[in-house]
This record gives structure tokens, C-alpha cells and sequence, in this order.
DNA sequence: TAATTAAGATTACACTTGTAATCAAAAGCG
DNA sequence: CGCTTTTGATTACAAGTGTAATCTTAATTA
């Protein structure tokens, strides 16, 4: 699978929210939220089909796109690599920045510490 | 600041770590860890400096670098704009990841309890 | 049916990036 | 003092990116 760049990944976020939409409804989206011109955003699409990172359907004469690759997926392999890159591979730093700048929220903490037990649980085990 | 690309990011990595350095010694250590060309990583040194990313101190004839943007400061922010990419700004599902592929490690986790103990404090007082 | 519009396909274009090779000048060697 | 080596500076060059404009063709409208 080709890298999919940031503008990219605007289009692909779109899309993991729900789909397919047409592309207009893309670009309706990535307008206002973007300021992303129409014909940006078709450029984008096309490129992502090509990547195989999007399919389609047709609707007439019009495509309803749909994302060929697995949110989750794409988050794990980006977070390992970013991680990777920025932080030397440990992830509690890269949570430390956000709690010094109190960027974490109650949810955050929530899962978290749902995320700790259940780790605990599993090592006991 | 301009963008800090990729490889000039494992440049800024080794000049973390310890600065000021030689080229032939920024060389060395990306040779060795990433086979990177001796040219390559001096096209990368120049950038840096255009970039205004590093700064240097001449010896002799040669130069000695060093960063002149802070590492954490450098995390911070693309911590931040990763997870907005990424994770519409979420902290929590990017940990969860990891959590999931076991990638935390006890060191990771010992050092969230600390986080969110200290995170607790802070809100109660 | 002729003209206009709309959708995707193709083309454009400057800038960045990865990856080096070549150039120029200074320093050391024989 | 010339020649070689070393160091940074400059140049190279294809692929990817952001950001569109133009082209082609089919559909819609007057």
C-alpha cells in the first residue's frame, strides 16, 4: 500500500465516518471544514483509487466512494511509526506531553485507566 | 519553522541525544543505524541549517552541530497534530492501540499510573 | 435538438523529499 | 610546492504533494 499523504487522509476521514458518499458530498465536507476547493478534493479521490485505498460504485453517471483500507488498521501502523520516529518507540512520553499540557480530558483518564486495569488483569493471569 | 522532513528528523534524533557533534560523527552513527549514505546525511546537515533546525560552530575548517529547536517542545507539537490527523484529537484510542498489540511495556505502564495519579492530584486540589 | 452543465479523467506546476554526485577550496602529505 | 584528501556548498533528479485548471463526455435544459 502507497503512503497516503495528509491531504489524503482528510478524504479518507471523511469517508471512515460514513460512506460511500459521492464526491460531492466529500468535497461539501472538505469545503467547509477545509476550505478545500472542488476540484482539490477530486484530485484527492482520484488519487486514493489509484492508491487502491478507495473503491467505488457508480451511481449513474456519478461514483459513490468507499474506503478500501481499515481505520484501525491505518491508526496502529501510523501510531507505531510515529512513535517510532519521535519518540524512540515508548509511548508513555509521547502521554506526558499531553497530560504536562493538561490536554487530556476526563474521558482520556477514563479510558486510560480502564486501559491499565485491563493490562494488569491480563498479566496476572 | 519549516517542515522537519522524515529523514532530517533522524538527523535532529542523533543531535538530541548528544551535540555538538561532527559531521563524520552524525555520519557514522546513521550509516551504521540506517545505511545512510555519507552524502545523503550532509545534504540533510545543510537542509537543517537552511531550515534553521540546527546551528553549528566551525573547528578548523569543519563544523560542529547542534539543534536549535527543543526536543520536547518538537514532540509536543506533533503530538498534537498527529492525533488530530489521526485520532480527531483523541489521546485515549492512540494508547488503546498499543494496549491491544501488548506494546506497552511495564515501564509504559508503570508510567501512566504516574501520569494519571498526578493527573487525579492536580484536578482534586 | 442545440447549448449548458456536471462528473470524472487528464494535465499542470511549483515545492518538498530522499538520495546522491559533483564542485570548490582548504589542509595535509610527499 | 604540487597532489591528494577532506569538508562543506552546489547541483541533480525522479517521485510525491498540494492545489488547481482544462478536457471529454454524458446528462439536462431551453
Amino acid at each position: 500500500m502507497k503512503e497516503i499523504s495528509n491531504a489524503e487522509l482528510s478524504v479518507l476521514n471523511i469517508l471512515w465516518q460514513d460512506a460511500p458518499l459521492g464526491a460531492n458530498e466529500v468535497v461539501e465536507a472538505l469545503a467547509s471544514s477545509q476550505g478545500m476547493h472542488e476540484k482539490t478534493v477530486k484530485t484527492l479521490l482520484n488519487r486514493l483509487v489509484k492508491k487502491q485505498a478507495l473503491g467505488y460504485e457508480k451511481e449513474g453517471r456519478a461514483y459513490r466512494y468507499y474506503p478500501l483500507i481499515d481505520q484501525s488498521e491505518y491508526q496502529l501502523k501510523e501510531s507505531q511509526s510515529f512513535v517510532e520516529r519521535v519518540f524512540a518507540g515508548k509511548v508513555a512520553p509521547l502521554v506526558a506531553g499531553f497530560a504536562k499540557q493538561k490536554q487530556l480530558s476526563p474521558e482520556d483518564i477514563a479510558e486510560l485507566k480502564a486501559l491499565i486495569d485491563n493490562w494488569e488483569e491480563e498479566q496476572s493471569s
